[in-house]
DNA sequence: CTGAAAGCGCTAACAA
DNA sequence: TTGTTAGCGCTTTCAG
């Protein structure tokens, strides 16, 4: 492999001005900066990564700790790794990814200066890792919310808010008795804190709009969203909307109020809480609280970006639920007709 | 942060010392070794990985190209992935992700000594990222076969055996006509191998077992799914068995054939290719020919691992086949019954 | 069994 | 606008 000197020499020319053309640091005649960038390409030179990394303290990659886990959705998962991803590369960045619940994977790659900065998915209330990247050199941004947000970096969909919204949504359009199927068990059990943030608002709007509102939890099996559905059917039996926010068990809840002889958009609304994509592959447009997910991942790089760039503000950005409403929602008993 | 001279300082001995410590490449005395270990402990020294690549040509990442696009089933991807991360935490090797359309990804990493070795996913037949890293001089293992595997390292279920088993399977229970439900046309247009591999085994073993074969291509979305039983049906109505092979399909699929009134394990007999848990996971437990991704993907990081040590040859895993049986599958028509 | 010291290839003062 | 050079923190000969 050929080094800065080589091409240095090729171009009849010092190291550091090499290194400049690079960096861009200072300025560069035109001719020179013609000479060096021939004699780059004449032998096909690459900056060794470690090098720089040691002189510069700068490794222009970032780590991505994703969980690998059960009860997550996979194809949702996705989409925040993709929008990570492609903006890291928007800022000449790589990629290191980690795995969730590989926690000394976080010490060594702050500690061995393998990253220049971190991003954390999947964030539980009282998530271990927390404390760590507080200790950490390198910025951080966690996609979720832990228990106490002080001084840390955060970005999310204001799943407060979206509760609020997907309740108010139906209480407008005249439902007075509706229900959440939500998360599956285990993810609530690690008080993956969205899951309890959605209900808060739920609960709250529910108050303040005046319906019952009842909690399902639900496994994203047919069977789980079978159970789910039946129980809701059988101990309330009023229940006129139901807000799912679980992309997996979503088809099977569908298909399961078919079978039990509800059409929904009908005789049953059904607001899902999603990416967009999802809503739209259902068997019936959905009505839906988009969750955007490759923009909060593209918004988390941005985010640590900027931390890397000097400014030290540790902030939370929660973005704004959007419904949109499909055919999946309609009137409820209550509405007033025209 | 504390660098080794600060450890060697502390534990009264010489850099290189606690560098052999560290790496093991030479005896050290019992007391030496406790108080380097001490001094390491104290000081919470992590070895600069920059400065470690540099001096060893060894970074101890390896980079993992994966799709993040349309048409493949995330999921599967994910199982792939996890296995190539897990397998490489066993060999103390971190994971760059990169994605596949990123081909100048390849160079990057490559070029710069990012990464001692690569695992591609997804590999076309005629892949343009083959051609590079046949130039790269980290060695690299495919998930996948391309046209040409002269040379390479390729690793991947033995897709023309699961067809020729799979039409085994169905031919030796009675059934005389059957089809091939596959993978979405963006695929079979990319000429990803498993798909035009898994055809001719298909196709190969229904000339020997005297059997007639239909092929379907099928979109992973419902009506897609609707739309390929549909024409099954119409245009060969004498079928009686089916191979699935296409993850996201599968569940539609099964659901059409019951709104079409047939009866998956009685009158119609389906096996799918797919990850055992996606085969368990469906209305009715699936005779399956497994798709082990998660092993592929730690085959594949062993593959590479045994490459780095030293061992040149090249060589092509192909892994057999495992048809299980469960009740989405039984007698045809020609059976024999005793 | 241990130390001394020469790089690895780059960046960024400092000098001109 | 360009060149010189001292490190960055580690590995690995070579010596002892």
């Amino acid at each position: 492999m050929a080094t800065i000197d080589d091409v240095a020499k090729a171009a009849g020319v010092s190291t550091s001005t090499v290194s400049y053309v690079l960096s861009g640091k200072r300025p560069i005649s035109a001719p020179t900066r013609a000479r060096v960038e021939r004699a780059i390409e004449k032998l096909g030179y690459r900056p060794h990564a470690g090098a720089r990394a040691l002189a510069s303290s700068r490794t222009n990659v970032i780590a991505l700790m994703a969980p690998l886990r059960v009860g997550v959705n996979v194809p949702v998962i996705m989409q925040f790794v993709t929008g990570v991803v492609t903006r890291a590369r928007d800022f000449d960045h790589d990629v290191l990814l980690l795995t969730q619940d590989d926690v000394s994977g976080l010490d060594r790659v702050t500690g061995g200066s393998m990253v220049d900065a971190l991003v954390m998915m999947d964030i539980e209330a009282d998530d271990p890792r927390v404390p760590l990247v507080a200790a950490a050199k390198q910025p951080t941004v966690l996609i979720g919310l832990p228990q106490d947000p002080e001084g840390l970096s955060c970005v999310d969909l204001d799943f407060e808010a979206a509760g609020r919204v997907a309740v108010r949504h139906l209480a407008t359009s005249g439902h007075t008795d509706v229900a959440l199927i939500g998360s599956p068990p285990e993810v609530l059990q690690r008080h993956t804190s969205y899951a309890e943030r959605l209900m808060r608002g739920l609960r709250n709007q529910a108050k303040t709009s005046g319906v019952t509102v009842k909690v399902e939890a639900c496994d994203s099996s047919p069977s789980g969203a079978a159970t789910a559905v039946d129980t809701l059917l059988a101990t309330a039996p009023d229940i006129t909307g139901i807000i799912v926010h679980n992309e997996g068990a979503l088809p099977h809840v569908l298909s399961r109020l078919a079978e039990r002889g509800r059409v929904v958009g009908t005789d049953m609304s059904v607001v899902a809480v999603c990416p967009t994509d999802v809503a739209l592959s259902q068997r019936i447009p959905m009505t839906s609280i988009d969750l955007p997910a490759e923009d909060i991942g593209k918004v988390a790089v941005d985010m640590v970006m900027t931390r890397l760039e000097g400014e030290h503000p540790s902030e939370t950005r929660l973005l704004a639920p959007v419904l949109t409403e499909r055919e999946s929602s309609a009137h409820g008993p209550a509405a007033v007709v025209d």
